[in-house]
RNA sequence: GGCCACGUGGCGGAGUGGUGACGCAGCGGUCUGCAAAACCGCGUACCCCGGUUCAAUUCCGGGCGUGGCCUCCA
């Protein structure tokens, strides 16, 4: 069994082989804490989720670290907590980091609903503005950025092999831009590293006077701090090849003699909501926290994980259901007394560069022991109440019920025990008369 | 406009240059007072047009569709 992987440097599946087999080491790129995380959001969660336990399971459990950042400076940031201090006797500052707390706690509230790990550290970008500063220094002693009107930019042209992630030249990107040039900038693709931020503005004092860094350099500061200069597995979604990684790369190559920031890059595919792109405007925004209102967070991540993490997704409430079917007889069956584990197929198809359909599939061929192992390696753990009901229900009232209805079984009165098996239906609760004899219930959906 | 990804049966979704994974739904059966659940059985799908090949859903080219990036939206 070797685990392989699709590189995005290299557009192939590899054989991954990590630097050091006593440390393995992962970079995600965690959630801007200023609104509820969409869900969208909870796929790379999920999907890395997944990869952190297989590689804990390869490595063993102490080998293998596993970062996600929680970016707390950022202008939309900005922009609500101005809205929050409105009319408050409190900066915009402390807005600001009474947003991100709540925000970010929200968050890992229901990120550990989906049956997530914590990562091994959650750096926030405010606890490491100092290592940005320090790295920026070192880019422009280097050559790779200079200061222009209070900004630090990071000069594109200095960088032979930028836009390798993506693979696009520089031509290409130039000849393709629709956006309007700021005129300081030397060239039209450099981005900022640092910029000057006004009274009203969270900011830090740094040599080119108070500001807030740019978007890319918090992940270049804090993957070096907690991984190093160069560790295995960088991870997120798609839409973050460009520009950010690739400025990643830019930045944490520059300051670190070229040497590279991450030996496997690793991203998931797009996720739609029924058949159409998620968008505030077509009112189809989902986000995690309203979605474990209605279901539980096993399924959530159940119906993630039944499409490849590179495949384009489409989210819909009858898939939602269908997960749900499954799951509920999986817990049902599976063995109680097992422990994560992989049996050949399905370690087999999950080593295949994170193949969970297939894995999935060897699930349903599986025995008891195997299914509840495979399972809890998935990150579920099969105990039958994680899948109850968040509809109200009351219990008391159904095996009364239920007693009424096999007293008037047992008389042959099966008129009777047929209303009040329809008058439950008719509730939303489903009866089971088990081959034993006895009647078990499930909420329908 | 530039670059890129994806398009498989009623639905979801793997995979492969050559006798139709897997699941949901559906149909038939066992069980049941009847159902439900469970179990057993049942399915000649690969967007379109060319090309390569003995053979293409799988490789190549073009088209159409959906989506992503080029705007700090995963």
């Amino acid at each position: 069994m070797t685990l392989r992987l699709h590189n995005t440097l290299t557009r192939r599946k590899e054989a991954f082989v990590p630097l050091d087999p006593k440390n393995v080491r992962m970079y995600v790129c965690g959630p801007t804490v200023y609104d509820y995380a969409h869900i969208g959001n909870a796929r790379p969660v999920i999907v890395f989720d997944v990869l952190f336990r297989l590689l804990r399971h390869i490595y063993g459990e102490n080998h293998v670290t596993y970062v996600r950042n929680i970016t707390d400076v950022d202008d939309k940031i900005n922009a609500r907590a101005a809205e929050r201090a409105k009319g408050r006797n409190i900066s915009v500052l402390e807005a600001a980091r009474e947003l991100t707390e709540e925000t970010a706690r929200i968050y890992n509230d229901d990120v550990a609903a989906l049956g997530c790990l914590p990562p091994t550290h959650t750096p926030r970008a405010t606890d490491n503005i100092g290592e940005m500063i320090a790295m920026i220094e070192t880019l422009v002693k280097a050559g790779f950025a200079y200061v222009a009107q209070g900004h630090v930019l990071f000069d594109v042209s200095k960088k032979a092999d930028y836009g390798k992630l993506s693979h696009r030249s520089l031509d290409e990107m130039i000849a393709g831009a629709r956006v309007e040039v700021a005129p300081y900038k030397k060239n039209p693709m450099d981005f900022v590293l640092w910029k000057p931020s006004d009274a009203n503005t969270p900011g830090w004092e740094s040599p080119w006077g108070r500001g807030r860094p740019g978007w890319h350099i918090e992940c270049s500061a804090m993957s070096a701090r907690y991984l190093g200069e160069t560790f295995d597995i960088h991870g997120g979604g798609i839409d973050l090849v460009f520009p950010h990684h690739e400025n990643e790369i830019a930045q944490s190559e520059g300051a670190h003699h070229n040497h590279p920031l991450a030996r496997y890059w690793v991203h998931n595919g797009f996720l739609q909501v029924e058949g159409e792109k998620m968008a505030k405007s077509l009112g189809n925004f989902v986000t995690i926290h309203d979605l474990l209102r209605d279901w539980p967070g096993d399924v959530l991540r159940f119906n993630m994980l039944r499409t490849h993490y590179r495949q384009p997704t489409d989210w819909t409430v009858a898939g939602m259901k269908e997960s749900w079917k499954i799951l509920e007889r999986w817990y049902d069956m599976a063995g109680a007394d097992s422990s994560p584990r992989a049996g050949g197929g399905f370690l087999d198809a999950l080593s295949d560069d994170l193949n969970t359909p297939q894995a999935i599939a060897e699930l349903h061929r599986a025995d008891a022991n195997d299914l509840a192992g495979g399972l809890m390696l998935l990150g579920f753990d099969p105990m039958p109440v994680r899948l109850v009901s968040k509809k109200p229900v009351d219990a008391v009232e159904i095996s009364r019920a239920i007693g009424a209805r096999n007293a008037a079984r047992k008389a042959k009165n099966f008129k009777e025990a047929d209303r009040i098996r329809d008058e439950l239906l008719a509730q939303g609760i489903q009866l089971k008369d088990n081959p034993d004899g006895t009647t078990s219930w499930e909420v329908k959906r």
